[in-house]
DNA sequence: TGGCAGATTTTA
DNA sequence: AAAATCTGCCAA
């Protein structure tokens, strides 16, 4: 099937779908799309790469010791965007999962670019297409994420024109287990010995190849 | 291909 | 002081 076809059958954004544990999410989430919108129209593409942040016991997590002013979206519903800022100049964006006030997300780590590339490409600087979206700072500069993006609701009843920030449709079908690979996060000062990290399997596209199972 | 330093600023 | 990162530079 066309790309374009594939892009407009997908049904639509399913708070449902967030309300599941962080680990459930995350591995949904491969093969999800992901976009904004632009003057051009949709930019962004095909989820590979995920990792789930637990509401407890996860010491790698940002609501390990409650809420704070920049985790606040994680404590709220389900289906909203967490964005924050790291090591003072890039953003990561997350989706928060779960009951309301149990402080769980999924980041968001890599996207196969599918939609709008020439305007990714733009705003990436002369980067090459395998990395355009890969890793989890690359990404949300390449769909123009930005922090007016935290707590905002990826589930909208309606779509108005001025919606600008970041949607997310899952696939018809899901995608079959052996087509995940589980592996450690990244970059994680604790917590580190946790597989919540899931990369669609052989995907070119993700942002590091250690350790997959 | 792999390791490391440096950029840069908010956060607890 | 450390941080859910990225890039460029170096060595092998």
């Amino acid at each position: 099937m066309d790309l374009q076809a594939e892009f407009e059958a997908l049904g639509g954004w399913d708070r449902r779908r967030f309300l599941r544990p962080a680990a459930r999410v995350a591995r949904d989430l491969l093969g999800a799309w992901l976009w904004t919108e632009s003057d051009k129209g949709p930019v962004g593409g095909r989820i590979v790469e995920t990792e789930a942040y637990l509401p407890a016991g996860d010491p790698g997590s940002h609501s390990t010791a409650g809420p704070t002013a920049r985790n606040g979206a994680m404590f709220g519903p389900a289906g909203r965007a967490y964005v924050y800022r790291i090591y003072g100049m890039h953003l990561c964006f997350n989706v928060v999962t779960g009951a309301t006030g149990s402080g769980e997300a999924v980041l968001i780590r890599a996207l196969e670019p599918l939609l709008g590339i020439e305007s990714m490409v733009e705003r990436r600087a002369g980067v090459p297409l395998l990395q355009l979206a890969r890793g989890p700072g690359n990404l949300a500069q390449a769909l123009g994420i930005d922090l007016s993006h935290d707590c905002q609701d990826l589930c909208p009843a309606s779509m108005g024109t001025d919606h600008r920030g970041p949607r997310i449709a899952f696939g018809a079908e899901p995608l079959p287990a052996h087509r995940v690979a589980w592996g450690t996060r990244i970059g994680l000062g604790k917590g580190q010995h946790l597989a919540l990290r899931a990369c669609l399997r052989g995907s070119r596209w993700v942002s590091a190849r250690r350790a997959l199972g």
